[in-house]
RNA sequence: GGGGGAAUGUCCCGAGCGGCAAAGGGGGCGGACUGUAAAUCCGCUGGCUAAGCCUUCGUAGGUUCGAGUCCUACUUCCCCCA
């Protein structure tokens, strides 16, 4: 997509060399406003729940390389449109946020930024806004005058993401058509509240991004301009942050830094490299020397990955953690200590069945489930395949009050006496 | 306004002459093989105090020994005519 343009300026040689760049509405254009400096660009985030997932890291270490090459990254909280809910859910009507959870979440996203971007009053420091500063103040009159007008529905008719509803006879309401219009405006109002010229995001987005840039150009704004990343999926072929355990979630109190390094330990081969380039900051010749490993040597360049991108992320010593209690889990099979662990009196602990024992340790979701397992062999406990559905936990199964209990190769939870 | 369809296992899609815990797929989980990968093959994919019991096919009633299936009303969606 970036076909041989030759980028001048730090910030869009690194997205191109890293493969974050999918479309582009004018290379050029965003190359020499990057080179004069002070390139100011926002990326929009849902704000429906608390944590974000691994499939916004892609946009955020867009801002963070944005940030790191001189430029003012912008995120920008979907709060008001949040508020009118995304209709998109086909059956249920989807309940509306709360003022007061929106803010909540809002919160929550707010720890991941922290730890990407510095935040501030400087010239480069990255801000946080929240688009229902505006959009909840407008006057629906005012707006389809000033803003409303400007959108042409033969136009809006003709966009992809349109006209798929249309085609499938999916049902498409005004709310959700409306908000190509917000999103459009928002582009128009950032640029006029921070001299924002530049959007990114998804290449879903491409459509909403371009419409604001039209609505900027009919209401006077300067030139504006998109950049979209590729969607990102593994090689073969699903889509990314959804794995066993659920999403892939940033937050630690959502999803442990052992878990995340997990998610990144275990990506497709076809992966490495690309993740390399686009979740870690490590040079490119180091990843191009990972990315060439055979086989199972590739498994080093993964573990490179894992902590690389845990680092980014809970910081270097929870990589650190995470990744010695992956060696000693997989690689020696030694009991490690800060497994996730699920703490219980030890009255209760003790001669408890195992099929209850694992569904307190959360491995399964019933003691159907858990009898299932067992059939399958898939239970363990300290490592010994649980034969027995009847059997119960003994004082002998605690070794220092500590019991492992694991669902299949790769999840275990230690079950504590106390 | 008139006429005709549709809603199924709480992830999705989807079959279902009155005997149904309900075909088949996708996805997911587990096993085997490997390298904590992919591909492949196999098993599982309502709940429980489990040879039994309980709850499930849009909602509420009805017919029946027995209803996902038939009848009535309602809700939502789609199509055709006006």
């Amino acid at each position: 997509m970036t076909g041989d343009f030759k980028p001048k300026s730090e910030f869009l040689r690194v997205l191109i060399e890293r493969g974050f760049i999918h479309q582009c509405s004018d290379f050029a254009g965003v190359d020499e406003k990057a080179l004069a400096g002070g390139l100011t660009a926002y990326i929009g985030f849902d704000c429906t729940a608390s944590s974000l997932h691994v499939g916004s890291m892609l946009p955020i270490m867009m801002l963070r390389w944005l940030q790191k090459t001189g430029g003012k990254p912008i995120a920008l909280m979907g709060g008001g449109t949040t508020r009118v809910g995304d209709p998109s859910g086909k059956d249920e009507a989807r309940k509306l946020l709360t003022v007061e959870q929106i803010e909540t979440n809002k919160d929550g996203i707010r720890q991941v930024f922290d730890k990407f971007l510095t935040f501030g009053d400087g010239a480069s420091d990255a801000i946080m806004i929240d688009n229902a500063e505006w959009l909840t103040k407008l006057n629906y009159i005012d707006f389809l005058r000033d803003v409303g007008r400007h959108f042409s529905v033969n136009r809006m008719m003709s966009m992809d993401s349109v006209k798929m509803r249309l085609e499938r006879d999916q049902e498409l309401s005004f709310i959700e058509f409306n908000y190509m219009c917000l999103q459009a405006y928002d582009f128009v109002e950032i640029n006029k509240r921070f001299g924002c010229t530049l959007q990114m995001g998804g290449s879903d987005q491409w459509g909403n991004i371009v419409t604001g840039i039209d609505l900027g150009r009919r209401m006077g704004a300067p030139q504006l301009y998109a950049l979209t990343a590729p969607l990102l999926t593994t090689s073969s072929g699903a889509k990314m942050g959804k794995t066993a355990s659920g999403a892939v979630w940033l937050n630690a109190d959502m999803l442990s830094p052992y878990g995340y390094w997990q998610f990144w330990r275990n990506c497709e081969d076809g992966d490495v490299s690309r993740f390399l380039k686009l979740f870690t900051e490590l040079p490119l010749d180091e990843i191009n020397r990972l990315g060439g490993l055979d086989g199972a040597e590739l498994n080093e360049a993964k573990k490179v990955l894992a902590n690389e991108a845990t680092a980014l992320l809970h910081g270097r010593a929870a990589a650190e953690a995470a990744a010695e209690t992956a060696r000693k889990t997989f690689e020696e099979g030694v009991l490690a200590d800060d497994l996730p662990s699920v703490a219980l009196p030890a009255a209760e602990a003790i001669g408890m069945g195992v099929l209850s024992a694992f569904v307190r340790a959360g491995l399964v979701a019933s003691t159907g489930e858990a009898r299932r397992q067992i059939k399958g062999g898939g239970l363990r406990l300290n490592d010994e395949p649980v034969m027995d559905e009847k059997s119960a936990l003994t004082a002998a199964n605690f070794k220092d009050g500590v019991a492992k209990l694991s669902l299949g190769k790769k999840k275990h939870v230690l079950l504590r006496a106390e």
